[in-house]
DNA sequence: CCACCTTATGCAACTAGTTGCAAAAGGTGG
DNA sequence: CCACCTTTTGCAACTAGTTGCATAAGGTGG
């Protein structure tokens, strides 16, 4: 239950029109919490229906026209009420991990190549997310907004670069497989 | 729809009744794709019917009654096939990380106790993968499926070290703000 | 001036995973 | 000897996410 609040995030910092939130989604917030343009649309009408956000008024909400939204004072609330509230980490579910652990019974033929591509996509993400850094977070930026968004990159960038040395170092062990 | 496969490979590794599957999926395997008993069960009915397993004719199947299953010859191809085929790896998708970009909106009032609890949880989850590493892979076993599950074991290890490290990067952070 | 492309919105059906509950069989203690 | 507990199996309903497609408005080039 959490992209109704990554939406209502997005819209405080920023109202917007669906297409708009789709656009974020696709970078940014969708980092670490991706969406399609149907689950917003949808979510959306939800939020809207539940008195959590309202359309901006400004146009008329025909089809093919733009409608954008805002949050309201009970949307807010619900927020500020999810991000303090307890929640257990879910457990991990990797389907590369799994595929190696069934290598180990079927087989190793074929999944090296299928490493290698992965290595390349991470490696590729991690400049990525190292280029956002710089560009965003020179040194100086540090109100607590900055700080706290820093953080969350950062944990991006951590995780990539796990990812890199863990493949590299699966890479290595293939090598010496007989 | 790695589920399936997840379970092949557990079968293969052993074959089980939906109650030991159960377990081993508690642990081992369930360290990087948790399942509960009602989706296994319903699953193996599901690999029954499309013949990639069958069950073990020891004993009548009745209900109340241990019903274990063995994979067949078109299950084990069914596993090679989709351990060698590529796959993409999905965008992260995380709650806290969510919880920590809402926070820099909303406030930080009440999160960083939840922060506090979750390096407590990676703490104990990594102590327990080290404690298993110990156990299970001592100097000289390295039998080309030995090493292939240390590499898996090896993941859970490191990414529960990136957890451990970045959380207590937040709360040093969490520590200097106004 | 109209066929076609892009932008923006949305429905419907499907797949995967979760939650809640129940029922059959066998053992156990009062 | 039977009421109750545990083990093992499983159905049904629900939630979240994905895929495929549809539709309306407005611009564009031949």
């Amino acid at each position: 239950m959490s992209l109704p609040h990554a939406i209502l995030t997005a819209l405080l910092e920023k109202p917007s029109s669906g297409l708009e939130l789709t656009r974020r989604f696709d970078k940014s917030i969708g980092y670490f919490w991706s969406a399609t343009h149907q689950q917003i649309y949808r979510e959306l009408g939800k939020l809207e229906a539940e008195g959590l956000i309202r359309a901006l008024p400004a146009q008329q909400p025909a089809r093919g026209q733009k409608k954008s939204y805002e949050v309201l004072p009970t949307g807010r609330a619900e927020l500020t009420r999810w991000t303090a509230a307890a929640q257990d980490p879910k457990p991990l579910r990797d389907v590369m991990l799994l595929r190696l652990r069934a290598s180990a019974v079927v087989g190793t033929e074929g999944i090296e190549a299928d490493l290698r591509r992965h290595l390349e996509l991470h490696e590729r993400q991690l400049a990525e997310y190292e280029e956002i850094e710089k560009r965003d977070f020179p040194p100086g930026k540090d109100s607590t907004e900055d700080r706290l968004r820093h953080l969350v990159l950062r944990a991006g960038i951590d995780l990539e670069t796990f990812w890199t040395q863990w493949l590299r170092h699966a890479l290595e062990e293939f090598a010496e497989l007989p």
